[in-house]
DNA sequence: TATTGTTATACTCTATAACTATA
DNA sequence: TATAGTTATAGAGTATAACAATA
């Protein structure tokens, strides 16, 4: 199997976990991941949007089923009426921590790994991280 | 940055460079996604349930799709007419192909590793594939 | 006038349940 | 009866355009 089957594959993998975890919960994978990313920090709905590069009309409909929950909030931010926080609450967090605790997908592989293993991934994962510089004439 | 939160990123910048990919050449990602599989070899529509983890309603919607852009072909399987064989056309080649040229990503990044670390990557990733272990009796 | 966010709308994704056709 | 697939339906994700409130 080729290097990039091998990253598809766990690219697969990994969204499927992800995905699986979130619905433990009762949620879908976008509002677990904007839950998550909101637990670790009050937010702008602005903010979110481009946290997840997406629209932020996407953003007020999932963060209004999550605040339909009761599991964050949206408060106007004194300072600029226009923008509105957004945190989540203590069953928010309750909900947030159990998503995570459910997707053991990344603790259990890097698990598998020796110390120095996890480094040179490490190493391997930053090298090839960061935005892409041009298209790559593959010939 | 932890080696999960490397992984995270990873992941996410993989799946949103496919989907832009597909939007280039105006389909969704399951769309694109299904339409490269065909591509590999005809599939029943079960197979291609299975291959997605998915429903085999989403499947049949999913084909219908590409099948009315003159993308892929519907045909009943003469030893048992239950099943139907879904083909990739002319057309759906061109596009399969012009999908996966425009998914970058991963060519670009293991690009810019050097032959002994496409080897080390390889093997790490082998060794974090295939079906967790873990704490979790699959009931 | 520009910015932040929401709402209306439309399309797709996805699963469940009910259905058809074949085995 | 069991299997392969489709259709009806419903909820969710997503973007565009139109809108309201604030700067």
């Amino acid at each position: 199997m080729s290097l990039e089957d091998q990253l598809y594959d766990f690219v697969f993998a990994y969204d499927a976990a992800f995905e699986r975890a979130a619905q433990d919960s009762g949620l879908s994978g976008a509002q677990a991941c904007l839950l998550v990313q909101i637990g670790r920090g009050s937010r702008t709905m602005g903010e979110l949007a481009a946290d997840l590069v997406c629209d932020a009309s996407n953003v007020s409909q999932l963060v209004r089923r999550l605040e339909s929950r009761g599991l964050v909030v949206r408060e106007p931010d004194p300072e600029d009426r226009r923008t509105r926080r957004v945190s989540i609450t203590d069953a928010g967090r309750e909900t947030s921590r159990a998503v995570e605790k459910r997707f053991t997908l990344p603790a259990e592989r890097v698990g598998r790994l020796a110390k120095a293993e996890r480094e040179q991934l490490s190493r391997l994962l930053a090298k090839v991280s960061g935005p892409e510089v041009g298209p790559e004439p593959t010939g």
